[in-house]
RNA sequence: GCUCCCGUGGUGUAGCCCGGCCAAUCAUUUCGGCCUUUCGAGCCGAAGACUCGGGUUCAAAUCCCGACGGGAGCACCA
């Protein structure tokens, strides 16, 4: 990172409090995070609450709540309408200094006069008196920044800093009705709090213009703007304009519903913190943009998933298997294949559940192996497979996994994209249903296990026992 | 439309600022093999890329120009 030194690094992820986390914050407040303490620096979580319609007072916590699930530690917090005397204060500077003015244009005649390059009479007027703006109704009055209202850049041209806005702020109440925009607050932030880097996202990159021009405006700290592309995963967009109408038409379970990317859907997903932030990183702060496909999250996850996860037998849509001759047996099986996580033992007689998958597959004279138990051959294959004992030895056959008379049936969701060709996937939720072991009973809330050849599963017991599938 | 940004294998990325050590990095993916009482993980191997066209140079993925493609902005939202 240029200019950056150890020790003297200060960054900040600056959420606005309007709702919950997704992945593309996540990329944000990771690399905001990573880089700080690659640094030894200071990080700091910043609400950027100075739209007082769009703000919700319970967004703050669940801000935070997502951000400490995704492991980042903040030194430092604050909210950016705390801060609004100083920014008054700064406004008046500007003022006084002939560098902003109080526009009472219509709205449609500042966006004429923009598309046309021409100032209007407000920008020359003589007095600019910051205390009368205080007194204006909504609409009735910006305060504009004297930019360049025939730069190039549209940005430049005499960008709104200030606005009247008459809405109850979760915070502070009526308190303010004159809220800074996004160009004023951001610049003035970064500099007073002393970030040395922030970073955003790239389209904002028109506005460093906007941002360098005011502080110099102030004689400000300049500090080391840098931007990065968002993140966009293909079928699985982030933006609330496409994810709301799901939540509130119920078309998803909720904002936690397993097929969005929010933090809180990615989590009961399966999809571990840690994983996402590996992924994330991966990504880098490149300015190219790019479509991710979740697979990579996936492998991500999974890479980390198999060294934690209990593994346990499930049988979906199960086709029953009668063994004759079986030997009565206590099958001893692994809750991990490497890692000691102990055991559960399994009663058998001559009665069991395989896959309809597996089964489809096999014919009179199939042989295969009840996986740690021992082999079957297929006498007869009906809706109903009957089959002999036919040894213990290990052989070179499809070992597949069981469950005797003794299980439960259990439901896994399986979330696919949410959406195809830009339009929601009805089907996006598929179910499958099937025989689970009896040790799920051992298994937690929340607990990711693998149910073996089927894919890494999450499982909730609220009520009912049921499984979410994260991926294979 | 105008302005800005971006363009390395199927996907994501390193390299580009400071041209040569790049017959291009790493990961994922796909395909083989090994290992394994999971179609998971691990190990080994293979496949696969500098958008195009000019220019500068002894030498260009790297610098310059143009084209094409993609994205963003043109809000009293961030």
């Amino acid at each position: 990172m240029p200019d950056a030194r150890k020790g003297e690094v200060v960054t900040r992820f600056p959420p606005e409090p309007n709702g919950y986390l997704h992945i593309g914050h996540a990329k944000a407040a990771v690399i905001d995070y990573e880089y700080a303490r690659m640094y030894d620096g200071i990080f700091i979580l910043r609400f950027d609450d100075t739209n007082p319609v769009n703000e919700k007072k319970e967004f703050y916590d669940a801000q935070k709540e997502d951000l400490k699930w995704l492991g980042i530690e903040w030194d430092k917090e604050y909210r950016t309408s705390d801060n609004l005397p100083k920014h008054y204060e700064l406004a008046k500077e500007l003022l006084e200094r002939g560098c902003a003015y109080i526009c009472t244009c219509s709205e449609e005649e500042i966006r004429k006069n923009r598309r046309l390059g021409k100032e209007c009479a407000c920008r020359n007027r003589k007095e600019q008196p910051w205390d009368e703006f205080f007194k204006m109704k909504e609409g009735e009055a910006v305060l504009r920044l004297k930019g360049d209202m025939k730069s190039q850049n549209t940005a430049m041209r005499d960008p709104i800093l200030f606005r009247i806005i008459d809405h109850p702020h979760p915070i502070h109440g009526t308190r303010f009705r004159v809220w800074p925009t996004y160009d004023f607050y951001g610049a003035i932030e970064d500099s007073l709090s002393g970030i040395t880097h922030p970073f955003r996202t790239k389209e904002y990159e028109l506005r460093d213009e906007v941002y360098f021009y005011i502080l110099d405006c102030l004689d400000l700290r300049k500090p080391h703007l840098m931007e990065f592309s968002r993140l966009s995963i293909k079928g699985m967009p982030v933006s609330k304009r496409k994810l709301k109408p799901l939540v509130e038409k119920k078309l998803v379970w909720g904002w936690d519903d397993p097929r969005l990317p929010t933090l809180r859907g990615l989590a009961r997903r399966g999809i571990l913190a840690e994983a996402i932030k590996e992924f994330v990183l991966l990504q880098g702060i490149s300015k190219s943009e790019s479509v991710v496909v979740f697979e990579n999250l996936e492998a991500v996850n999974r890479k980390l998933l198999d060294g934690m996860a209990k593994r346990l037998f499930f049988v979906p849509e199960p086709v029953k298997v009668i063994v004759e001759n079986a030997p009565e047996r206590e099958a001893v099986l692994k809750y991990h294949p490497s890692i000691n996580m102990g055991e559960r033992k399994v009663e058998t007689k001559g009665m069991f559940y395989i896959p309809a998958s597996d089964a489809s597959k096999f014919e009179k004279g199939s042989k295969f192996r009840l996986k740690d138990l021992y082999n079957v051959v297929v006498l007869e294959k009906n809706d109903v497979i009957k089959g002999e004992y036919a040894g213990d030895e290990l052989l070179q056959i499809p070992k597949i996994q069981w469950v005797t008379e003794e299980h439960y049936e259990m439901e896994v969701v399986i979330p696919l994209l949410p959406f195809k060709n830009g339009e929601f996937d009805e089907n996006s939720l598929k179910i499958t249903k099937g025989y689970v072991e009896k040790n799920i009973d051992e298994i937690k809330h929340g607990e990711i296990v693998q149910f073996e050849r089927f894919g890494f599963v999450r499982i909730e017991k609220d009520g009912k026992t049921r499984g979410i599938k994260a991926h294979d």
